[in-house]
DNA sequence: AATGAATGAGGGTTCATTCAT
DNA sequence: TATGAATGAACCCTCATTCAT
């Protein structure tokens, strides 16, 4: 079922966008908005997904696909897993505007929506799957949560990122558990 | 005493529009759809409001001021400030999908546009300065955040609340420091 | 009949009026875009003008009678009259953009609407008579029409005014007829 | 051949445009109006013209054009020149409720709109070179203004047309040149 | 005498979607 | 297979006008 004359377009298509959720939220992105940033006919984008819904869910589908494998590769990049935390909430939480905005919005729909929920659980789910090859069972949704919080604030507040702080915190909070 | 004049009327939309967010999302929040909830002409909405802009401004301005009322109040509540956190965790992870669906939508327009950033981060402050009365400086920011982080996951798991787990964390997180 | 709280208002309100004609042209003449203007409140215009109608009439006859009172103080001014006619042409050519849309507005208007016809009519004769006062009865429509439509072409060409050339043609037109 | 597609639907609503701008101005055309007089769906509008502005644009363009060639045809229609002007200054000034309208309407954007003040240029160039084939150069500008007021006089008018009178004013005026 | 509150109609424009080609 | 043409619904917003006060 491969396109024969533009094999990359869905590609494209979903990557635009991506582009378009992140500068202007998901209710900017609409088939016109979409089909422009992509340089694609609009007739060409109801060949490719049937409809509106469809092409924002397959666009955040891609999306926490591509997320969950950058949290597993800081996670192992580190002898200390401790420290694999703090540097996920460095680079998210510094800049990545893009990111946070695409999360944030699929938040938003996750907490109305049971389909975009179910997409965010598997998300969560599969982070907490990666913590747990270095942290107590128990202690994963609580790092999990504290993480997702700091990258969030870091994100609205105006105050610099204090990386000590933050590592303190992530060690006190795994103090006197065995992992 | 005829409908020429209804003095509610400027409030009356804006519970309107939270209720009609909540349901639909911010992008579901038009001058027709909220006018339709709030049983009041269209042409009456462009007049209390100058701007679907500046109706969604005013509305998430008096949900921010509503929402840290009762902050304050479960902090006050309890003998031990760490119990105020868990009870709020409680009480808003648990059921509330309207506060949250709004709280969602609020930080996914935050991440984008400056004035909602701005609002959401006289939210964080406020809410930072009252747990400053009850504990370390350097702890509520972190605190604050391991709040949200469990909050929004509360809301978005399908795993029932573990109360005695936050309780864990919470002691763990402010454990060693002077409160 | 007189207003006592602000005897100027009416006259304010008219000013205002032909201002925005002016700069955004009779469609763009509202209550609303008046009353700002005017810094006068939106419920206050109905009461010195019935309707908008009556505001856009009130507003070009008050124009119509300034302009008739300087067309007849340039034909005077000079001791030939053809130096006036040229006169005339030189002024409300160069510049004096303001007047030149107005009037293009009022003839829009009078070739669709009896009463802006009349009102046109009104000042056409009023500039003949007063040309009669100078020239053959025969020539006045010719000295008008010539004037008119070379006022307009300086308005809308790009090419500088040429002042021999028009007293050249103005002479011409008024060779061999006696005055 | 159903109604799927429509190849003449262009320029349909461009004619409708022109109709409803002579019967009601061009503060009276609105998509809507010019929807209805096409007898073409509102959503087919902004299809074929981007804005409100594109349509009245192209409008305009396409009646600039039409009227271009009327005025050649006429001078090129009699052996005399000067009678051709009388012709035309005869034909537009005489009935043609409809092109005076539309010229009217153009005038007054001219003066304010730039765009509509290079269109007009066009036209009065493209009407001078006309004339520069039977007249002195010096002379086409004062036989166009004399041509253009008397045919709106003549419109605003309530007097009857009388044509020798303008032949005699054409004639005096080219006397003494070179043709 | 003067005006703030209110409202229905209509304004331009965007949109998801359909379908003939 | 791919797309240009088409359309009805809904969008935000401006407006002239009414009327209680």
């Amino acid at each position: 079922m491969s396109r024969r004359t533009d094999p990359g377009r869905r590609e494209k298509i979903l990557q635009a966008a991506l582009d378009v959720i992140a500068e202007q939220g998901v209710s900017g992105m609409s088939y016109r908005t979409v089909s422009a940033r992509a340089d694609v006919p609009l007739g060409s984008m109801t060949y490719h997904f049937e409809s509106r819904d469809a092409l924002l869910e397959a666009a955040f589908r891609w999306y926490v696909a591509d997320m969950h494998g950058r949290f597993d590769a800081h996670l192992a990049a580190d002898d200390d897993p401790r420290e694999g935390v703090v540097a996920i909430i460095r680079e998210q939480g510094d800049g990545r505007q893009r990111d946070m905005v695409l999360a944030a919005e699929m938040y938003a729909m996750a907490v109305r929506d049971p389909l975009y929920r179910e997409l965010t659980q598997q998300w969560v789910s599969a982070s907490r799957q990666s913590l747990r090859a270095y942290f107590d069972a128990d202690l994963t949704p609580m790092i999990d949560a504290l993480l997702e919080g700091l990258i969030l604030h870091a994100h609205i507040s105006t105050e610099p990122f204090d990386e000590d702080r933050v590592r303190g915190a992530v060690r006190r909070l795994t103090s006197g558990v065995s992992s």
